[in-house]
DNA sequence: CTCGATCCCTGGACGC
DNA sequence: TGCGTCCAGGGATCGA
C-alpha cells in the first residue's frame, strides 16, 4: 500500500530510468480511474519527461512543451503540463520493454523512444491518473497539506492541537499532512506511545513534538530501506521494499509488544484498522477493547 | 467539525 | 476441489 517512503522510491527509481524520454504514443486498457483519458490520448504523445516529483502520495510526471506547436493563446494545450499518478492500493508504475508481455490490468501503457513502455498496472483501480496543465495542478495541489518531512515543530502542533479529530484520522488526513497512510500513522503512534484514539487537542505539546520527530524519523527510515511491501508494492525496477521488517505495530495482532511484552492489538479507528500496544499506549477514557479474535495462529506476515 | 456508513475494486484468506 | 464470504484500504461522498 503505497504511502510517502513507497512513493518516493518509485519516483526515485523512475527519475533514473525515464527522465528526459519522450513519449510517442499510449495505449488505455480500463479507464474508470482515469479523470479524462481522451485528455491522455491527445495531449501526452510528443510530450517529453522532464521530472518526475512526488506530492504527498502523488507522483508527478513534469512533461515538455509540445515541440513544433507553437503556443498561441488559443492553443494552451502545447504548454508544460504535467501527469498526475495516484497509485492507490495495488498501483504499480514502472518502464518495460516493449515487446514484454502486459501483465493482467494494465491499464495505461506510455510508448517511450528508448523501446520501453512506461507501464501502469491496478488490479483494483484505486489509483488515479489525470492530465493537468499547470494552472488545474496549482489548484488540486493546495488542498493538501505539510509535507511531513518537512515540516517544522509550529506547523504540526498548530494543524494537532485543536483538533477534536482523532490522532490518527489527524495524521491520515491529506489535507493536514500529506502523505501519511495506515501503517506510517500506526508505526509512529506506537513509536510516540500515543494510541490512536487520542483526540489531537488532548496531546501534550510535548507529545506532539515526540509525534512528529518519531514521524520524521520512520519516514526517513523507510525510505532507505524502500518502502514497506505487505502484499502489493514494488518499486519502479519491480522489486519489494525492506521496511515491513521493522514494523512495530502495524499487523502485529496477537504479538508481543516489542517494548513491554504486552500483546498488541487491533480496534477500527477512524475507519481503519489500528494496531497499538494497549499498555505503553494508554486509551482515552471510554476506548473500548474488542476480546482478541481466537482463531489465527499465522496471522499476518 | 467530526463521525460513521457506503461505494469503488480484486485477490487472497478462510470456512465449510 | 470448489464455492461463498469476508477483508484489505485511500479517497470521495453523503447524511447524522
Amino acid at each position: 500500500m503505497p504511502e510517502l517512503p513507497e512513493v518516493e522510491t518509485v519516483a526515485r527509481g523512475l527519475r533514473q530510468a525515464i527522465l528526459g524520454r519522450r513519449i510517442l504514443s499510449i495505449t488505455l486498457g480500463k479507464t474508470d480511474f482515469i479523470d479524462d483519458p481522451v485528455a491522455l490520448e491527445q495531449h501526452l504523445p510528443g510530450r517529453q519527461i522532464e521530472a518526475v516529483e512526488r506530492y504527498g502520495k502523488f507522483m508527478l510526471l513534469r512533461l515538455s512543451a509540445v515541440i513544433g506547436m507553437a503556443r498561441t493563446p488559443a492553443n494552451g494545450d502545447a504548454a508544460p503540463a504535467s501527469l498526475l499518478v495516484h497509485l492507490g492500493m495495488t498501483g504499480h508504475l514502472a518502464p518495460i520493454p516493449a515487446e514484454y508481455p502486459r501483465e493482467k490490468h494494465t491499464h495505461v501503457c506510455l510508448l517511450l523512444n528508448d523501446g520501453r513502455e512506461l507501464r501502469y498496472t491496478d488490479a483494483r483501480r484505486f489509483g488515479r491518473i489525470a492530465y493537468l496543465t499547470e494552472a488545474i495542478l496549482a489548484e488540486e495541489l493546495k488542498e493538501f497539506g505539510v509535507d511531513p518531512l518537512e515540516m517544522s515543530k509550529e506547523e504540526f502542533a498548530n494543524r494537532i492541537h485543536g483538533r477534536r479529530a482523532r490522532i490518527k484520522a489527524l495524521l491520515l488526513d491529506q489535507s493536514v499532512l500529506r502523505g501519511v497512510g495506515n501503517i506510517y500513522a500506526d508505526e509512529s503512534l506506537w513509536r510516540a506511545k500515543i494510541h490512536p484514539a487520542r483526540l489531537g487537542t488532548d496531546l501534550s505539546r510535548k507529545q506532539a513534538e515526540t509525534l512528529r520527530r518519531v514521524l520524521q524519523e520512520i519516514l526517513q527510515k523507510a525510505i532507505v530501506m524502500r518502502g514497506s511491501s505487505i502484499s502489493d508494492f514494488l518499486d519502479a525496477a519491480g522489486e519489494p521494499g525492506e521496511y515491513q521488517r521493522h514494523h512495530r505495530a502495524y499487523g502485529r495482532e496477537g504479538k508481543n509488544c516489542y517494548r513491554c511484552k504486552s500483546v498488541i492489538r487491533r480496534a477500527i479507528v477512524a475507519g481503519r484498522s489500528s494496531y497499538f500496544c494497549p499498555k505503553c499506549q494508554p486509551p482515552p477514557r471510554g476506548f473500548a477493547l474488542l476480546p482478541l479474535p481466537r482463531r489465527g495462529k499465522a496471522g499476518k506476515r
